[in-house]
DNA sequence: GAAAAATATGCAACCGATTGCGTAATTTTT
DNA sequence: AAAAATTACGCAATCGGTTGCATATTTTTC
């Protein structure tokens, strides 16, 4: 066995013949430690290879310096990207991360939330799963005011913040744009309506036909979980039927995809037939041809901002109380929604 | 402050008129307890809410129960994935994961380690940046045992594990596979040869230029960071010179598909007048048409396999120190490389 | 120049789980 | 029935940093 011996404070006391409280008071620059003696403590802990001990301090300050995130799924762009986001700003600040999957489980959710309060994270960063109906999970991390910050997929809860765009302007600028190019029947390809974010573009959505003067026409309105199997199988259906769509607003990239590329084997040419708007602004969006017509989501600042707001919380806990924070999303035309005129 | 004071072995112990160490072994299955006693002691706990502190038993069995994990950038499809088997596997043998991001950079890469390292995880899993040169700043890990496992890029170094695709043999085919559709002037877009992955794909090219009776020439290698950006770039150049390729083995999609978006623009022909061929299969290669022939890389069985020989490892420290693991992967063939015979 | 205040350092009790070793109780062996 | 082995449990030290309070030293105040 090789486990070497780590250097303690009192490693660093003994050598300097001081005691263990001066060094450590001295290592995290306590005012009521003399200059030079810091300099000295410093010095010697550099040199002797000091290293701090965190559950030593996390045992004693009750404080892990870490957060946990939980995100509905890892592997898609948007997803990606946030927690990049999230990574820079609390590697910055010292934290760990601790990162689970809830796989669009709400049962899942509750175990990854359960194992992060085990864990005694000091906050959480959480995107919402499709199914999760209450919030009886987040209880146990209420009760010890522990900080939730949600973002994307967020909800309504008392004292916790939520990191979002404006979904509902967002679903009207992108069906409104579709309007604008002529479309009059336009296919909602939405997702879990229970979610802000989807049942926020719908709204959007529904709005946008309204001002224009066109009805409501709920069998035009397809909710799945907007995989691109599901576009895909959506769309083969729709084909099918004589609902003759002009144009779709997909309340993501993927599944606007899916249907483009499924329409296109059919033959149905897009935009002149169908015209698409999607959500999110994927890189796909830009292979695809025609380019996807798409709302710009500034993930990464999701990221950064939702992971600044909790670390502010944690550092300073009578900090500003927002508890929203919108921020600027933008419609990106491209061709697969731009009519000759 | 709300600081709730939180249920201790001492506190279920004095519950049951026993000692905490009795608690504590029974809590853990310990073969010296009796039991009923175990029976009771879960019990109790159960009801009163005990919940272990992970930083009392990290501080005293010096272990965290942590696995760290560094990959070159968190938003790719690749690594987003493979991040969620290791999390998969991690998450399901009660690891904690704390990511971080080099950035592509040797110098970022040093401080995520070390970073890692001053958390105390009890091991490492990482994929090596472009320009890391030496492993030095693993000194400090090797020195305490701390067991480290390479994944996808990875480097020679002795007791330590690695994960990989055979990249010589995917290389070598992908490239036959363009000669055997007539190509005789394949360009190689490659990466930064001091990476395996690179340097072994693009052994892989030459090898089958040099069996299929192809001179190798230089001129047709180009060597970046591999983003859609360089990939756009080096096909405008090359599409401005008299190189007249054929055919382009990329060594990922995302330069495979720049590349083809650049010679649609200029009016060339994919694939009749070069074929094309990627390597990863994202998603992205099913979206472009022609869809894009490429290797399959099982990015999810890279995550767990690695993650579970990490565990492995440190469950149990004489386990077979096998250095390396080499996983299946598959040539996918698609349109952007197949030609009427 | 004595009292009060400010500055600098040390003491020792934590935080909560783990574990080597000792002891008591029970069972097995001879 | 005595000795040995096994089983079940408790004692108390330990992991290493933190922090309230006491003490020592220097500076300021009147």
């Amino acid at each position: 066995m090789k486990t070497i011996k780590d250097v303690t404070i009192y490693d660093v006391a003994e050598a300097l013949n001081i005691s263990p409280s001066t060094v450590s008071r001295g290592l995290k620059d306590h005012p009521h430690i003399h200059k030079e003696t810091k300099k000295k403590i410093l010095a010697a802990a550099k040199e002797m290879g000091y290293q701090q001990n965190k559950f030593a301090s996390s045992l004693r300050k009750r404080r892990t310096e870490t957060i946990g995130v939980v995100v509905p799924k890892l592997n898609s762009y948007f997803m990606a990207t946030v927690i990049s986001g999230i990574e820079k700003v609390t590697n910055k600040h010292g934290y760990g991360l601790i990162i689970s999957q809830s796989q669009e489980s709400g049962k899942q959710e509750t175990a990854c939330v359960s194992t992060l309060f085990d864990s005694r994270v000091d906050g959480i960063l959480i995107s919402l799963a499709f199914d999760t109906k209450n919030l009886d999970h987040f209880d146990k991390l209420f009760n010890k005011d522990i900080p939730v910050v949600f973002f994307d997929r967020v909800a309504d809860c008392q004292g916790c913040m939520s990191v979002i765009i404006d979904n509902y302007k967002a679903g009207y600028e992108a069906t409104a744009h579709l309007i604008e190019q002529g479309c009059k029947r336009i296919i909602h390809l939405g997702g879990n309506l229970l979610r802000n974010v989807y049942s926020e573009r719908f709204r959007g959505y529904r709005q946008a036909l309204h001002d224009n003067g066109i009805e409501f026409n709920q069998k035009l309105v397809f909710i799945s979980d907007l995989t691109e199997q599901s576009g895909r199988e959506i769309m083969i259906r729709v084909l099918k039927t004589n609902l003759q769509p002009d144009g779709i607003f997909a309340a993501n990239d993927a599944s606007a995809v899916a249907a483009i590329l499924e329409m296109q084997e059919a033959g149905v040419k897009v935009p002149d037939d169908i015209a698409v708007a999607g959500f999110n602004n994927e890189p796909v969006s830009q292979v695809i041809r025609p380019n996807l017509t798409t709302v710009n989501y500034p993930a990464r600042e999701i990221g950064e901002i939702a992971a600044t707001a909790l670390i502010d919380k944690l550092n300073n806990s009578q900090s500003i109380n927002y508890s929203t924070i919108v921020l600027k999303h933008s419609l990106i035309v491209r061709q697969s929604s731009l009519r000759e005129n």
